[in-house]
DNA sequence: CTATACATACATACTGCATGTATGTATGGT
DNA sequence: ACCATACATACATGCAGTATGTATGTATAG
């Protein structure tokens, strides 16, 4: 790796990390490239070098989000108990969880869809997609029969939805933890009701 | 009523259906004002006449597409049976349809949230919010202790965000029927295995 | 009943800002 | 020495919002 190649990623992370910390500040039409150059102390030119747009520089803070919550997501299912409810209520708790933070709620939930487009919101192409764990749960529970055959997938965009609802009503309540408790109790029920024939 | 005020109105309600229009198709960012004006027939004069900035301009789009999808939800959830069960899976088979309409897809679903903030999504304050019936069909159900107490309006975000996930998965389905009959159904699995404790 | 005073509905022109692009420059690698 | 990479600068274009002008309808006083 040459020295020109660091600098060059060096770069190009700063405007990655700045990129996440405007855009969940102001959204994406609210921050303009100008100001983006401003605070990691840079000029649009080195901007239109490593992005070819304002929307690319949008995808790869969006990637570094959802790397983040997926990876945590992933990990606290793993670590659950063995049946597919507990770990479908772990991950789930996990994803809530990050939907308490402001970057999670901005970039992830709030703008990503409607920047990058709604079909990312609703594919599992996404090599670090966030939710594939909750499919997952969700096949290995139609596999054990606890939910109608052949309704895994569709049941996974149902409770995926869900938890997205649940991140904006955690977002904007006054008190945010007790919301979190609320919706998460709610959550458990949906999902033990759920899978429980 | 006079005829100048006839005449303010009915231009008003030109740029109004224009506008839903052109956000369908193009979004909120995508579509000038410009643009809107010259479909409609009139300048930028008189828009800017009739509503404070594009921002008023979709939010009288938005309101309008509410109020249709809301009354037919309302009228669905009144004309099924008795049960508290029915009447929430006939609203949501309404609202299920509702989401295969690109305006609603697009102004209500997509657009909405971002432009006039999250906050409409997850508040019932609207006078013609789309989900108040769905709330309402839980709270009968909690009454009638089908569901934990204390738990209706939690219960009610989960099932509205489920319900919004599955627009936007029907939306970019290749078949869209096809995509609605298996959202439907899992829909109504989830619903019956909610209300049936 | 008509003349005047005013409000409403629109059109036009202008300003400032943001995006994207084209071009220039400096520096590390070979 | 030469070249590609990494940036900086200057510019063209387009859009949102505002300020100002104009015409037409409406109310009212004499």
């Amino acid at each position: 790796m040459s020295k020109k190649v660091e600098q060059g990623d060096a770069t190009r992370q700063r405007l990655v990390d700045t990129a996440v910390a405007l855009f969940t500040e102001h959204g994406f039409a609210g921050t303009s490239t100008t100001a983006v150059v401003k605070a990691a102390g840079v000029t649009r030119g080195a901007l239109y070098h490593h992005f070819a747009d304002k929307e690319a520089l949008f995808e790869a803070a969006y990637q570094q989000v959802q790397r983040e919550v997926a990876g945590r997501c992933a990990a606290a299912a793993q670590a659950a108990e063995a049946t597919p409810a507990d770990r479908l209520r772990a991950g789930m708790a996990a994803y809530l969880d990050a939907c308490l933070e402001p970057h999670v709620q901005r970039v992830l939930l709030r703008e990503g869809p409607l920047v990058l487009g709604w079909e990312r919101s609703v594919t599992y192409d996404d090599p670090f997609c966030a939710r594939r764990p909750m499919r997952t749960g969700l096949r290995e529970a139609e596999r054990l029969g606890l939910v109608p055959p052949g309704r895994a997938d569709a049941l996974a965009h149902l409770l995926f939805g869900a938890a997205n609802q649940s991140g904006a009503a955690i977002a904007v309540a006054s008190d945010q933890a007790a919301a979190r408790a609320e919706i998460g109790a709610a959550m458990d029920v949906l999902i033990t009701r759920l899978l429980t024939p």
